[in-house]
DNA sequence: GTCTATACGAAGATAGAC
DNA sequence: GTCTATCTTCGTATAGAC
Protein backbone atom coordinates (compact mmCIF):
# COMPACT_ATOMS: atom_id res chain seq x y z
CA UNK A 1 0.00 0.00 0.00
CA UNK A 2 1.33 3.59 -1.13
CA UNK A 3 1.19 6.32 1.12
CA UNK A 4 -1.79 8.22 -0.33
CA UNK A 5 -4.82 6.71 -2.40
CA UNK A 6 -3.31 5.47 -5.81
CA UNK A 7 -7.15 7.70 -7.11
CA UNK A 8 -6.93 4.36 -9.57
CA UNK A 9 -9.10 2.16 -6.51
CA UNK A 10 -11.11 5.12 -5.24
CA UNK A 11 -13.69 4.83 -7.98
CA UNK A 12 -13.29 0.27 -7.56
CA UNK A 13 -13.79 0.94 -3.89
CA UNK A 14 -16.71 3.09 -4.28
CA UNK A 15 -18.51 0.79 -6.49
CA UNK A 16 -17.84 -2.03 -3.62
CA UNK A 17 -19.07 0.31 -0.89
CA UNK A 18 -22.48 1.99 -2.33
CA UNK A 19 -22.88 -1.84 -3.96
CA UNK A 20 -22.51 -3.40 -0.13
CA UNK A 21 -25.41 -0.72 1.35
CA UNK A 22 -27.50 -1.47 -1.63
CA UNK A 23 -27.18 -5.26 -1.55
CA UNK A 24 -27.85 -5.52 2.35
CA UNK A 25 -31.13 -2.71 1.91
CA UNK A 26 -32.55 -4.10 -0.84
CA UNK A 27 -30.88 -7.20 -1.93
CA UNK A 28 -28.75 -8.74 -4.26
CA UNK A 29 -31.14 -9.49 -7.11
CA UNK A 30 -32.72 -6.58 -6.63
CA UNK A 31 -30.40 -4.18 -7.27
CA UNK A 32 -29.09 -3.04 -10.57
CA UNK A 33 -26.19 -2.63 -12.15
CA UNK A 34 -27.76 0.95 -12.73
CA UNK A 35 -28.21 1.23 -8.93
CA UNK A 36 -24.53 0.84 -7.90
CA UNK A 37 -23.55 2.83 -10.61
CA UNK A 38 -25.96 5.91 -10.34
CA UNK A 39 -25.16 5.41 -6.37
CA UNK A 40 -21.29 5.19 -7.08
CA UNK A 41 -21.23 8.80 -9.25
CA UNK A 42 -19.79 6.65 -12.41
CA UNK A 43 -21.79 4.76 -15.26
CA UNK A 44 -22.88 1.39 -15.74
CA UNK A 45 -19.89 0.77 -18.09
CA UNK A 46 -17.61 2.02 -15.24
CA UNK A 47 -18.75 -0.52 -13.13
CA UNK A 48 -18.54 -3.72 -15.59
CA UNK A 49 -15.05 -2.16 -16.05
CA UNK A 50 -13.76 -2.69 -12.99
CA UNK A 51 -15.39 -6.23 -12.27
CA UNK A 52 -15.96 -8.68 -14.97
CA UNK A 53 -19.86 -8.83 -14.05
CA UNK A 54 -22.14 -8.64 -11.22
CA UNK A 55 -21.16 -11.49 -9.34
CA UNK A 56 -17.68 -10.39 -9.15
CA UNK A 57 -19.00 -7.42 -7.93
CA UNK A 58 -20.46 -9.62 -5.19
CA UNK A 59 -17.77 -11.77 -4.65
CA UNK A 60 -15.81 -7.98 -3.95
CA UNK A 61 -18.43 -7.36 -1.44
CA UNK A 62 -18.02 -10.59 0.22
CA UNK A 63 -13.99 -10.87 0.32
CA UNK A 64 -13.33 -9.64 3.74
CA UNK A 65 -16.09 -11.96 5.41
CA UNK A 66 -14.37 -14.54 2.98
CA UNK A 67 -11.07 -14.61 4.02
CA UNK A 68 -11.70 -14.54 8.34
CA UNK A 69 -13.97 -17.68 6.90
CA UNK A 70 -10.65 -18.86 5.30
CA UNK A 71 -8.32 -17.85 8.43
CA UNK A 72 -11.30 -20.07 10.78
CA UNK A 73 -11.18 -23.19 8.50
CA UNK A 74 -7.17 -22.89 7.95
CA UNK A 75 -6.85 -22.92 12.31
CA UNK A 76 -9.75 -25.68 12.53
CA UNK A 77 -7.67 -27.86 10.36
CA UNK A 78 -4.72 -27.73 12.95
CA UNK A 79 -6.44 -29.12 15.86
CA UNK A 80 -8.11 -32.59 16.77
CA UNK A 81 -11.73 -32.99 16.31
CA UNK A 82 -13.28 -31.94 19.57
CA UNK A 83 -11.23 -29.02 20.03
CA UNK A 84 -11.80 -27.64 16.18
CA UNK A 85 -15.65 -27.83 17.09
CA UNK A 86 -15.28 -26.04 19.36
CA UNK A 87 -13.25 -23.57 17.79
CA UNK A 88 -15.56 -23.47 14.48
CA UNK A 89 -18.50 -22.60 17.20
CA UNK A 90 -16.99 -20.23 19.07
CA UNK A 91 -15.47 -18.21 15.91
CA UNK A 92 -18.49 -18.82 13.76
CA UNK A 93 -20.57 -16.64 15.93
CA UNK A 94 -18.17 -14.40 15.98
CA UNK A 95 -18.11 -13.85 12.16
CA UNK A 96 -21.98 -14.21 11.80
CA UNK A 97 -22.15 -11.05 14.29
CA UNK A 98 -19.25 -9.03 12.65
CA UNK A 99 -20.46 -9.45 8.93
CA UNK A 100 -24.01 -9.73 9.70
CA UNK A 101 -25.00 -7.88 6.96
CA UNK A 102 -22.75 -9.78 4.81
CA UNK A 103 -24.43 -12.78 5.66
CA UNK A 104 -27.88 -11.44 4.86
CA UNK A 105 -26.44 -10.63 1.66
CA UNK A 106 -24.90 -14.26 0.98
CA UNK A 107 -28.88 -15.26 2.23
CA UNK A 108 -30.05 -13.31 -0.79
CA UNK A 109 -27.91 -14.91 -2.95
CA UNK A 110 -27.75 -18.90 -1.36
CA UNK A 111 -29.97 -20.06 -4.44
CA UNK A 112 -28.38 -19.05 -7.11
CA UNK A 113 -24.46 -19.53 -5.92
CA UNK A 114 -24.06 -22.89 -7.58
CA UNK A 115 -23.53 -20.94 -10.56
CA UNK A 116 -21.24 -18.45 -9.92
CA UNK A 117 -17.61 -19.18 -10.06
CA UNK A 118 -16.31 -16.30 -8.27
CA UNK A 119 -18.10 -16.77 -4.60
CA UNK A 120 -16.64 -21.05 -5.16
CA UNK A 121 -14.17 -20.71 -2.84
CA UNK A 122 -16.42 -19.12 -0.06
CA UNK A 123 -19.11 -21.89 -0.46
CA UNK A 124 -16.12 -24.54 -0.20
CA UNK A 125 -15.04 -22.71 3.22
CA UNK A 126 -18.71 -22.56 4.15
CA UNK A 127 -19.14 -26.94 3.85
CA UNK A 128 -15.63 -27.38 5.62
CA UNK A 129 -17.07 -25.05 8.35
CA UNK A 130 -20.02 -27.32 8.63
CA UNK A 131 -17.57 -30.26 8.70
CA UNK A 132 -16.46 -29.09 12.04
CA UNK A 133 -19.48 -27.60 13.08
CA UNK A 134 -20.61 -31.45 13.15
CA UNK A 135 -17.61 -32.84 14.70
CA UNK A 136 -18.79 -36.07 13.74
CA UNK A 137 -18.67 -38.48 10.64
CA UNK A 138 -22.17 -39.21 11.61
CA UNK A 139 -24.35 -37.99 8.46
CA UNK A 140 -26.97 -37.40 10.54
CA UNK A 141 -24.96 -34.68 13.00
CA UNK A 142 -23.58 -33.47 9.12
CA UNK A 143 -27.20 -32.85 8.52
CA UNK A 144 -27.66 -30.65 11.76
CA UNK A 145 -24.43 -28.77 11.46
CA UNK A 146 -25.68 -27.34 7.61
CA UNK A 147 -29.38 -26.94 9.26
CA UNK A 148 -27.31 -24.95 12.43
CA UNK A 149 -25.59 -22.58 9.34
CA UNK A 150 -28.92 -22.14 7.15
CA UNK A 151 -30.62 -20.99 10.53
CA UNK A 152 -28.07 -18.57 11.30
CA UNK A 153 -27.67 -17.13 7.42
CA UNK A 154 -31.54 -16.86 7.51
CA UNK A 155 -31.58 -15.68 10.98
CA UNK A 156 -29.55 -12.65 9.79
CA UNK A 157 -31.72 -11.45 7.77
CA UNK A 158 -34.54 -10.36 10.06
CA UNK A 159 -32.29 -9.24 12.20
CA UNK A 160 -32.02 -6.05 11.51
CA UNK A 161 -33.91 -4.80 13.97
CA UNK A 162 -32.39 -6.57 16.61
CA UNK A 163 -28.96 -5.63 18.47
CA UNK A 164 -25.38 -7.73 18.46
CA UNK A 165 -26.03 -8.91 21.92
CA UNK A 166 -29.62 -10.04 21.07
CA UNK A 167 -27.98 -11.77 17.84
CA UNK A 168 -25.10 -13.48 19.38
CA UNK A 169 -27.09 -14.58 22.65
CA UNK A 170 -29.20 -16.54 19.64
CA UNK A 171 -26.47 -17.74 18.08
CA UNK A 172 -25.01 -19.58 21.37
CA UNK A 173 -28.17 -20.17 22.57
CA UNK A 174 -29.18 -22.38 19.09
CA UNK A 175 -25.66 -23.74 18.21
CA UNK A 176 -25.52 -24.94 21.77
CA UNK A 177 -28.72 -27.34 21.64
CA UNK A 178 -28.08 -28.41 18.62
CA UNK A 179 -24.39 -29.45 18.34
CA UNK A 180 -23.70 -31.62 20.93
CA UNK A 181 -20.23 -32.03 22.42
CA UNK A 182 -18.65 -35.15 22.29
CA UNK B 1 -66.27 -30.65 -11.52
CA UNK B 2 -67.94 -31.73 -14.85
CA UNK B 3 -67.74 -35.23 -15.62
CA UNK B 4 -64.41 -34.63 -18.28
CA UNK B 5 -61.65 -32.24 -17.95
CA UNK B 6 -63.12 -28.94 -18.94
CA UNK B 7 -60.07 -28.25 -21.34
CA UNK B 8 -60.31 -24.85 -20.31
CA UNK B 9 -58.01 -25.73 -17.36
CA UNK B 10 -55.94 -28.46 -18.69
CA UNK B 11 -53.60 -25.18 -20.19
CA UNK B 12 -53.96 -23.67 -16.66
CA UNK B 13 -52.92 -26.96 -14.61
CA UNK B 14 -50.04 -27.61 -16.82
CA UNK B 15 -48.30 -24.71 -16.64
CA UNK B 16 -48.23 -24.97 -12.75
CA UNK B 17 -46.97 -28.40 -13.40
CA UNK B 18 -44.03 -27.22 -15.57
CA UNK B 19 -43.69 -24.10 -13.62
CA UNK B 20 -43.51 -26.09 -10.65
CA UNK B 21 -40.87 -28.54 -12.37
CA UNK B 22 -38.89 -25.66 -13.28
CA UNK B 23 -38.94 -23.67 -10.18
CA UNK B 24 -38.14 -26.67 -8.37
CA UNK B 25 -35.05 -27.43 -10.99
CA UNK B 26 -33.28 -24.09 -11.42
CA UNK B 27 -35.01 -21.68 -8.81
CA UNK B 28 -37.38 -19.17 -9.35
CA UNK B 29 -35.60 -16.01 -10.46
CA UNK B 30 -33.58 -18.41 -12.77
CA UNK B 31 -36.71 -19.66 -14.69
CA UNK B 32 -37.80 -17.09 -17.46
CA UNK B 33 -41.45 -16.95 -18.36
CA UNK B 34 -40.49 -17.92 -21.55
CA UNK B 35 -38.98 -21.33 -20.17
CA UNK B 36 -42.06 -22.09 -18.54
CA UNK B 37 -44.86 -21.24 -22.05
CA UNK B 38 -42.33 -23.40 -23.60
CA UNK B 39 -42.17 -26.70 -21.23
CA UNK B 40 -46.00 -25.94 -21.29
CA UNK B 41 -46.09 -25.84 -24.58
CA UNK B 42 -47.87 -22.88 -25.27
CA UNK B 43 -46.59 -19.30 -25.43
CA UNK B 44 -45.45 -16.93 -22.73
CA UNK B 45 -48.87 -14.50 -23.78
CA UNK B 46 -50.56 -17.76 -23.17
CA UNK B 47 -49.32 -18.03 -19.53
CA UNK B 48 -50.01 -14.33 -18.82
CA UNK B 49 -53.68 -15.30 -20.14
CA UNK B 50 -54.19 -17.78 -17.47
CA UNK B 51 -52.10 -15.73 -14.70
CA UNK B 52 -51.53 -11.65 -13.61
CA UNK B 53 -47.96 -12.44 -14.24
CA UNK B 54 -45.01 -14.61 -12.87
CA UNK B 55 -45.71 -13.65 -9.00
CA UNK B 56 -49.14 -15.49 -10.06
CA UNK B 57 -47.63 -18.75 -11.38
CA UNK B 58 -45.85 -18.85 -8.01
CA UNK B 59 -48.89 -18.11 -5.34
CA UNK B 60 -50.68 -20.66 -7.50
CA UNK B 61 -47.33 -23.33 -7.56
CA UNK B 62 -47.33 -22.80 -4.00
CA UNK B 63 -51.33 -23.03 -3.13
CA UNK B 64 -51.36 -26.79 -1.97
CA UNK B 65 -48.62 -26.22 0.54
CA UNK B 66 -50.17 -22.93 1.51
CA UNK B 67 -53.77 -24.42 2.48
CA UNK B 68 -52.45 -26.81 4.52
CA UNK B 69 -50.26 -25.04 6.42
CA UNK B 70 -53.48 -22.65 6.97
CA UNK B 71 -55.21 -26.07 8.45
CA UNK B 72 -52.45 -26.21 10.96
CA UNK B 73 -52.32 -22.38 11.66
CA UNK B 74 -56.12 -22.58 12.23
CA UNK B 75 -56.23 -26.28 14.01
CA UNK B 76 -53.70 -25.01 16.68
CA UNK B 77 -55.50 -21.90 17.35
CA UNK B 78 -57.57 -24.00 18.90
CA UNK B 79 -55.80 -25.62 21.51
CA UNK B 80 -53.64 -24.45 24.59
CA UNK B 81 -50.06 -23.01 24.06
CA UNK B 82 -48.19 -26.41 25.34
CA UNK B 83 -50.49 -28.49 22.83
CA UNK B 84 -50.58 -25.98 20.12
CA UNK B 85 -46.89 -25.88 20.19
CA UNK B 86 -46.58 -30.04 19.69
CA UNK B 87 -49.05 -30.04 17.05
CA UNK B 88 -47.29 -27.77 15.27
CA UNK B 89 -44.03 -29.16 15.38
CA UNK B 90 -45.67 -32.21 14.38
CA UNK B 91 -47.70 -31.54 11.48
CA UNK B 92 -45.17 -28.82 10.74
CA UNK B 93 -42.35 -31.62 9.93
CA UNK B 94 -45.15 -33.25 7.69
CA UNK B 95 -45.67 -30.50 5.77
CA UNK B 96 -41.98 -30.01 5.66
CA UNK B 97 -41.69 -33.59 4.22
CA UNK B 98 -44.45 -33.98 2.18
CA UNK B 99 -43.73 -30.39 0.00
CA UNK B 100 -40.37 -30.59 0.62
CA UNK B 101 -40.12 -29.81 -3.35
CA UNK B 102 -41.75 -26.42 -2.96
CA UNK B 103 -39.92 -25.25 0.26
CA UNK B 104 -37.59 -25.71 -1.87
CA UNK B 105 -38.93 -22.81 -4.04
CA UNK B 106 -40.14 -20.86 -0.98
CA UNK B 107 -36.43 -20.64 -0.54
CA UNK B 108 -35.85 -19.16 -3.22
CA UNK B 109 -38.03 -16.48 -3.13
CA UNK B 110 -37.85 -15.40 0.41
CA UNK B 111 -35.64 -12.22 0.06
CA UNK B 112 -37.94 -10.91 -2.14
CA UNK B 113 -41.20 -12.23 -0.79
CA UNK B 114 -42.19 -9.04 0.98
CA UNK B 115 -42.83 -7.11 -2.55
CA UNK B 116 -45.15 -10.30 -3.79
CA UNK B 117 -48.60 -9.46 -2.39
CA UNK B 118 -49.96 -13.02 -3.95
CA UNK B 119 -48.33 -15.02 -1.45
CA UNK B 120 -48.79 -12.55 1.63
CA UNK B 121 -51.60 -15.17 3.19
CA UNK B 122 -48.67 -17.70 3.36
CA UNK B 123 -46.15 -15.59 4.72
CA UNK B 124 -48.60 -14.58 7.43
CA UNK B 125 -49.17 -18.01 8.19
CA UNK B 126 -45.31 -18.27 8.22
CA UNK B 127 -45.32 -16.28 10.91
CA UNK B 128 -47.89 -17.49 12.57
CA UNK B 129 -46.59 -20.98 12.44
CA UNK B 130 -43.24 -19.76 14.25
CA UNK B 131 -45.34 -18.71 17.64
CA UNK B 132 -46.54 -21.70 17.70
CA UNK B 133 -43.15 -23.28 17.43
CA UNK B 134 -42.01 -21.08 20.03
CA UNK B 135 -44.35 -22.33 22.28
CA UNK B 136 -43.19 -18.87 24.77
CA UNK B 137 -43.62 -15.23 24.39
CA UNK B 138 -40.26 -14.99 25.28
CA UNK B 139 -38.34 -13.42 22.29
CA UNK B 140 -35.13 -15.56 22.46
CA UNK B 141 -37.53 -18.42 22.03
CA UNK B 142 -38.93 -16.48 19.13
CA UNK B 143 -36.07 -15.78 17.53
CA UNK B 144 -34.69 -19.57 18.08
CA UNK B 145 -38.32 -21.29 16.36
CA UNK B 146 -37.69 -18.47 13.38
CA UNK B 147 -34.05 -20.13 13.69
CA UNK B 148 -35.52 -23.14 12.88
CA UNK B 149 -37.70 -22.55 10.58
CA UNK B 150 -34.74 -20.92 8.64
CA UNK B 151 -32.46 -24.09 9.07
CA UNK B 152 -35.51 -26.84 7.92
CA UNK B 153 -36.05 -24.34 5.04
CA UNK B 154 -32.52 -24.26 3.86
CA UNK B 155 -31.89 -27.94 4.58
CA UNK B 156 -35.18 -28.76 2.30
CA UNK B 157 -32.91 -27.07 -0.56
CA UNK B 158 -29.58 -29.38 -0.54
CA UNK B 159 -31.99 -32.66 0.89
CA UNK B 160 -32.20 -33.74 -3.35
CA UNK B 161 -30.13 -36.48 -2.58
CA UNK B 162 -31.37 -37.30 0.43
CA UNK B 163 -34.56 -39.60 0.99
CA UNK B 164 -37.82 -38.62 3.06
CA UNK B 165 -36.98 -40.77 5.56
CA UNK B 166 -33.72 -38.99 6.53
CA UNK B 167 -35.27 -35.63 6.24
CA UNK B 168 -37.92 -36.66 8.47
CA UNK B 169 -35.15 -37.78 10.67
CA UNK B 170 -33.37 -34.70 10.68
CA UNK B 171 -36.62 -32.88 11.40
CA UNK B 172 -37.40 -34.82 14.28
CA UNK B 173 -33.75 -34.50 15.64
CA UNK B 174 -33.06 -30.86 14.97
CA UNK B 175 -36.73 -29.40 16.14
CA UNK B 176 -36.70 -31.30 19.22
CA UNK B 177 -33.38 -30.06 20.45
CA UNK B 178 -34.01 -26.40 19.54
CA UNK B 179 -37.42 -26.19 20.36
CA UNK B 180 -37.93 -27.08 24.20
CA UNK B 181 -41.33 -28.04 25.60
CA UNK B 182 -42.57 -26.15 28.93
C1' DG C 1 -62.91 -17.88 -24.10
C1' DT C 2 -58.33 -19.19 -25.82
C1' DC C 3 -54.50 -18.26 -28.06
C1' DT C 4 -50.58 -15.96 -31.46
C1' DA C 5 -48.16 -11.92 -32.80
C1' DT C 6 -46.05 -7.95 -31.68
C1' DA C 7 -44.25 -4.07 -28.96
C1' DC C 8 -42.28 -1.67 -24.85
C1' DG C 9 -39.14 -0.72 -20.95
C1' DA C 10 -35.37 -2.42 -18.12
C1' DA C 11 -31.95 -5.67 -17.17
C1' DG C 12 -26.84 -7.50 -17.89
C1' DA C 13 -23.26 -7.11 -20.98
C1' DT C 14 -20.12 -5.52 -25.04
C1' DA C 15 -17.82 -2.26 -28.56
C1' DG C 16 -15.72 1.58 -29.49
C1' DA C 17 -15.03 6.90 -29.09
C1' DC C 18 -12.65 10.13 -26.16
C1' DG D 1 -10.34 5.09 -17.08
C1' DT D 2 -14.77 6.70 -18.31
C1' DC D 3 -18.30 7.42 -21.27
C1' DT D 4 -22.30 6.72 -25.11
C1' DA D 5 -24.38 3.60 -28.04
C1' DT D 6 -25.91 -0.85 -28.89
C1' DC D 7 -27.22 -5.88 -28.38
C1' DT D 8 -29.94 -9.59 -26.27
C1' DT D 9 -33.19 -11.28 -23.21
C1' DC D 10 -36.16 -10.65 -19.63
C1' DG D 11 -41.01 -9.44 -17.58
C1' DT D 12 -45.01 -7.18 -18.97
C1' DA D 13 -48.80 -5.33 -21.85
C1' DT D 14 -51.92 -4.99 -25.78
C1' DA D 15 -54.27 -6.10 -30.34
C1' DG D 16 -56.52 -9.09 -32.72
C1' DA D 17 -57.19 -14.00 -35.04
C1' DC D 18 -59.99 -18.13 -34.26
Amino acid sequence: MAVSTPARERTRREIVRQAMALFQANGYNATSLQDIATAAGCSKATVLYHFSGKPAVLAAVLQPAAEDLAALVADAAQLPRAEAQQLAIDRFIDLSVEYRGVVDVLQDVLPEIEEMPEVAPLVANGMRLIDYLAGSDDPLEQDVARFAVNGLLGECRHSADSSDEDLRRLCEVALGRLLRRA
